[in-house]
RNA sequence: GGCUCGGUAGCUCAGCUGGAUAGAGCAUCAGCCUUCUAAGCUGAGGGUCAUUGGUUCGAAUCCAAUCCGAGUCACCA
């Protein structure tokens, strides 16, 4: 059980037994103590004063007697400072936490929950390449899915492959107008990059016929429709539906290019899927559930034919769900595929790592589905992040300001090797050892970087200035694993029954000489108070959907080893039980490091 | 215009279920490598928490209004 949940059960016993009252443990709060005060946890009282018609400094008072006289085992002093009630832990609740889990590398994790849940991201368009922003949403989604999966769900990671539509007919139409059969291997470019170049001369040459129709005297709207390589990419669309064989063959060509391109992405970035729709098989699915929704009333008809939900009720408008020419919307392959989700895999929570422009449509998307009775509906669940942008604003691929996931990571990459080089520390590195460590150290920072600020927030992403391998960053947290192994590798591991003999022996002041040391130094107990945050922070982090939780962990923990190992000599301890004990605090720090990490998909190295 | 989200140090961000003197990183400045990795450590400066009002023992945090920015409100996806 967290330390926190020891504390608020036995204040809420002490109250109990004290005034004979019993209480919420919502009515208090148990924060960490600040640094400036003495303590670990204070307990904040102001919120029961009144209850229990005490002053602050009385309660906290009291209190605080009782806690350290009745479990003078778990709270060894306690101070009142204007009636915050702080308490210190006993030396023996850390020391004995740390013999217990110190050589554990799985420690954090938590108990199964039997509950499966489903994550769905990445979801490209196979008419582009990836850039930056799917990279956000690759990351984000991947990450929950191993944080869900750490904190006991069962995870099933799904991605949809938007592989169909008359943007997929644009690169189409313009590869087949200006290629000239130019193919991946004839080009030696990527096939998604080779497709994304074509939706781009879509683009290109899409504007121009558009103004040349303007200059022939036609309006600007009635341009856009009549531009003729628009029309054929109309018809495309037509025809592909029809199911014509040329262009079935044509599109099964280019997205296998594109298909290619993506798996060496997703490869390099470490990105997997437990299953992969695609939207050429689902996009029909939903419409026997419209006509489910007009017999139980859910939906209605207007009187051109075309099938409507009124949500103004839920305080939103009136949502299309079916063409008055019969053919469904987007949102209508959206509940189909919802309902598909739902039958294969039985998921009680369906996550959807979706941009926030999209915050309306799955709001609606929801909505629908509890309005249908559809039995995993109220499990739906938006995560919902904001846009990657740049100095000058959106990304836009027509326009040629995206910044290509790609080149991006290749180039945090370089930036790796480039700055490992003028380190000159990696002596007797094979050369495969060090194309690791560079993919290593690259891949972790953009994947730092892009995870450790709050899913929701719009982050602004300027290309002038390079990621960061200082401060708040991957690099520094592989760093300090790095120095700990190295330490670990000269002095060997701890063995169990040692360090717990170690500790046993640690209050000795058996000589004059160590009269002055103490169990736990301030830095000492820092970390272990941090390390047994980890289970909590797993936990949270599932539930909010939130890896920054796990990255701003991460780094703190760093952070306080980089301080103890700045004020303390592990291998130089002043005696064979401190170095027992530091060099168990450091193996546990290590074994969390890696494992937050690792629920960020970054590795760490054991040398850098 | 309706709805939603955001505005915290020069920059990028934490903190937001109300709690002690608002925290990190970057950048700036000053220190620290004769034994565990200086990709590091220690310290300094830097704030009208967008504005105004309210709620109360206490507000960056909750409420209301205003200003600024973004998204969305398609028989597009």
């Amino acid at each position: 059980m967290a330390i926190t949940e020891l504390i608020s059960g036995s204040v809420i016993n002490a109250i109990s037994v004290l005034y004979q009252t019993s209480t919420d443990p919502r009515d208090f709060q148990i924060n960490q103590t600040k640094p400036e005060f003495e303590g670990d946890y204070t307990v904040v009282v102001f919120a029961l004063v009144k209850k229990l018609r005490k002053s602050p400094d009385g309660l906290a008072g009291e209190l605080g007697k009782y806690l350290t006289t009745s479990q003078s085992e778990l709270f060894s002093a306690y101070n009142v400072i204007k009636g915050f009630l702080n308490l210190t832990i006993a030396d023996a609740y850390w020391t004995s936490l740390l013999s217990e889990q110190y050589h554990n590398p799985i420690y954090g994790r938590g108990q199964t929950k039997n509950q499966k849940v489903m994550v769905e991201y990445s979801s490209p368009n196979t008419n582009k390449p990836l850039h930056l922003g799917h990279l956000r949403n690759n990351f984000l989604g991947w990450s929950c899915a191993e944080i869900l999966k750490a904190a006991g769900y069962e995870v099933v990671k799904t991605c949809i492959a938007n592989d169909r539509g008359i943007h997929i007919c644009k690169s189409m139409v313009a590869w087949k107008k200006y290629a000239h059969g130019a193919t991946p291997e004839s080009t030696g470019l990527k096939g998604d990059h080779l497709v994304g170049d074509y939706y781009v001369k879509f683009g290109e040459v899409y504007k121009q016929e558009v103004a040349e129709l303007v200059a022939e005297g036609k309006s600007t709207e009635q341009a856009e429709k009549e531009a003729p390589i628009m029309l054929e990419a109309q018809q495309m669309l037509v025809d592909w539906e029809a199911g014509k064989p040329d262009v079935i063959a044509l599109w099964e060509k280019m997205n296998a290019w594109v298909y290619e391109g993506f798996e060496q992405t997703y490869k390099l970035i470490g990105s997997n899927f437990d299953k992969t729709y695609y939207e050429s098989q689902t996009y029909l699915l939903g419409k026997d559930l419209v006509e489910e929704g007009l017999a139980k009333g859910v939906f209605f008809q207007k009187d051109d034919g075309s099938v409507w939900i009124d949500l103004t009720e839920d305080g939103l408008d009136q949502k299309i769900v079916r063409r008055r020419d019969g053919t469904s919307v987007y949102i209508t392959q959206d509940i189909g595929l919802a309902e598909l989700k739902y039958n294969e895999y039985h998921c009680k929570q369906s996550i959807y790592v979706v941009g926030d422009e999209q915050n309306y449509h799955f709001k609606v998307l929801k909505l629908i589905c509890q309005k249908l009775g559809l039995p995993g509906a109220d499990g739906m669940h938006h995560l919902s992040y904001g846009m990657v942008e740049l100095p000058t604003g959106r990304m836009k691929t027509r326009e040629g300001t995206v910044v290509d996931a790609d080149d991006m990571v290749l180039e945090m990459i370089d930036m790796a090797e480039q700055k490992t080089r003028e380190l000159g520390k990696v002596d007797g590195f094979t050369e495969a050892e060090l194309v690791d460590l560079y993919q290593t150290l690259g891949l972790g920072a953009l994947k730092f970087f892009l995870l450790r600020v709050d899913p929701k927030k719009r982050m602004i992403f300027n290309p002038e200035e390079s990621i960061d391998l200082h401060g708040f960053t991957a690099t520094f947290i592989q760093y300090v694993h790095a120095r700990i192994k190295s330490i670990l590798r000269k002095e060997g591991k701890v063995d169990r029954a040692t360090l717990a003999e170690g500790i046993t022996n640690l209050p000795v002041a058996a000589t004059p000489l160590l009269t002055s040391i103490p169990v736990l130094y301030k830095l000492e107990k820092d970390l272990l108070i941090a390390l047994e945050q980890y289970p909590g922070i797993i936990e949270t982090a599932a539930v909010t959907h939130d890896p920054s939780l796990v990255a701003g962990y991460a780094f703190r923990l760093g952070q306080t080893f980089n301080s103890f190992y700045a004020e303390h000599s592990i291998a130089g301890a002043e005696t064979p039980e401190k170095k027992l004990l530091r060099l168990a605090i450091s193996e546990m720090t290590s074994h969390v490091l890696k494992s937050s990490m690792g629920l960020l998909g970054i590795r760490v190295p054991e040398r850098m």
